[in-house]
DNA sequence: TTGAAAGCGATACCAT
DNA sequence: ATGGTATCGCTTTCAA
């Protein structure tokens, strides 16, 4: 900064103030010292601008499995988000480790970045609160019963909903919903996670259509992927008849491993039992067959979370009550559930 | 930290020093600070150690399309290795612009990393030089001819001759190559390319199986997804008879996308032709069929990225020529190449 | 073994 | 409108 500031011949002063365009600064001046920065291949040291001003220019994003559809999917829109409105973003995994948040809420986030997108695990909110020094956070589907961060949160009662009377429409008699069952909507603790509020939809959509709903429908699954999915096919299959003929899977994921479990028992998707998942991964599309979802629409979602942070970043003072929203979704009718087809 | 070390009652020097664990503090002192500091939660601004150190153990990783499964599988495989070494990962998505590359290089990378670890798309070696002021930095499939930065392969050619010679194994005939057409071996900046050297593989292959291959076999894709492949097996389908019984896609997902093509025909593999991928993605398990591939072992990869990074880190003076490794890759034979079926 | 003080590279206050 | 300079939080040299 020294050196572009005698190559314009002002003080490191009004470099500094130029190169960020101060209004104070006479455009002619301006001029001169980005000819100078842009002579010697000079850009800002963000640690020294962190360091000084507490802010540049980095939002961090912080998610769960990068390994998998979804949270690289959403991650990469929350990123081209961030970069729209000219700022950088830093995606960081986090495992099933506790330790692993709070290191990174603790170090890099509150001191490295300006502000945070957070999916949180098994972080508190009065632990989060600690870490993260006052720095604006929003989260990506808080489960907290007294939320006291912002959040953005995909539609899971109203897209469970959606996903039954799908199915209900597509003439299944028999639906079992793949991922959790019931316990999940009794412990208290539970009662605001993603999985209680798909199943929750469920339960709304069964009664609105004046139907039984048998506890057995609900089927646990640990963790949520294609192997554990496919294994739990196996297991319905083996023990005779298949007992639905519509199946609701909580996550894409859990949705093909459950089309593939059920071909390796020689059970087709959707001549035999039609499959619905919830996420939107683009995979879905070009599964055989492709894969009936709630889609979650993550340009919005981005949008939101982008914009409800960058708000926060702005007005820092302001001690508003938490935002939370809620991200559009699209039912995209497909092949796995064309029943009997 | 003046807190810290008043809290243990020593001087901020020393308290710097007990936390990170000087030999030169006894380990009575030390365990006093390191209490006074989890006492009040205290953890080290990364860059104010940053701005005077130089370090701060935070790794970047750099690479294109994070919304796709190679790339977002080969991150999370990086940024838990860097985890396993005790350092941080922080990931960034690089889109088409070379402008967005250079931006992150030259800000995020060389100012808030200690080193990185790089997929190059579209910046040359030259800029790169300039933009990341001597810091370490390991490039992933370095498609320079003459390397100047230390690298990581993933085994191009020995995959590609690998895949052409298990097709032939499988009895196939007449064997397609989708992803590149043989002019990018033709032109001198594409010869390192990706592309060009598992098109290479490919020709070594029937070279030493003492067949002839004709240069309609090798047909271009742009781009690399599932989406363009799947239309460019509607119009090779539409032009009548299919013209393989043997398909090498250049990558997973041209090879899901290619499969579901011929599906959407008529043509079903592995029944009438078989289809082979490269890359190892999660999914190509749990397809239907599921997917034989060139699968590059990523833990192997990320293990070599690191391991030169970290050496690099450690010995900063020291001009060695760049390294080059190549990653370990298995043949993962699954049904999408049982010809026949 | 510990402490005092300089300095990393910016920003922002205050003076001119 | 521009310049001088204290300061952000830490590390590191040098002295004790």
């Amino acid at each position: 900064m020294s050196d572009v500031a005698r190559e314009a011949d002002v003080s490191r002063a009004t470099a500094s103030y130029a190169l960020r365009g101060d209004s104070r600064i006479t455009k002619k001046t301006r001029s001169k010292v980005i000819a100078a920065a842009k002579k010697l291949n000079y850009s800002a040291n963000l640690s020294a601008r962190s360091l000084r001003s507490g802010r540049n220019g980095v939002v961090g994003v912080a998610i769960f499995e990068l390994d998998k559809s979804y949270p690289s999917q959403m991650s990469a829109a929350i990123s081209k988000e961030i970069n729209a409105h000219g700022m950088q973003a830093i995606i960081q995994q986090t495992t099933n480790s506790r330790e692993d948040e709070v290191s990174i809420l603790q170090r890099v986030t509150s001191q490295l970045c300006d502000g945070t997108i957070f999916s949180p695990g098994n972080v508190s909110n009065e632990e989060m609160k600690a870490l993260i020094h006052g720095k604006p956070i929003v989260l990506l589907d808080d489960h907290s019963a007294h939320p006291i961060f912002d959040s953005v949160e995909t539609a899971g009662r109203e897209g469970a909903r959606t996903a039954i009377t799908h199915l209900l429409a597509q003439g299944c008699r028999h639906i079992g919903v793949v991922g959790a069952d019931i316990s999940v909507l009794e412990k208290p603790s539970m009662k605001n996670s993603v999985a209680a509020r798909r199943l929750i939809g469920c339960q709304e959509a069964f009664e609105a259509s004046g139907r039984m709903l048998s506890p057995d429908a609900f089927i646990g699954l640990s963790p949520w992927d294609e192997n554990a999915s496919r294994s739990l096919a196996h297991n319905l299959a083996d023990q005779g008849d298949f007992p639905f003929d519509g199946v609701f899977c909580l996550t894409d994921s859990i949705a093909l491993g459950m089309i593939r479990g059920l071909y390796d028992c020689g059970i087709s998707v959707p001549r035999d039992v039609a499959v619905i998942g919830f996420d939107g991964i683009n995979e879905g599309a070009s599964y055989i067959p492709s894969l009936t979802t709630i889609s979650t629409d993550r340009e919005d979602l981005a949008r939101k979370a982008v914009s409800i942070l960058l708000h926060d970043l702005n007005h820092p003072d302001r001690q508003s009550k938490p935002r939370r929203e809620t991200a559009k979704f699209n039912l995209e009718v497909r092949e796995s559930t064309m029943l009997g087809r």
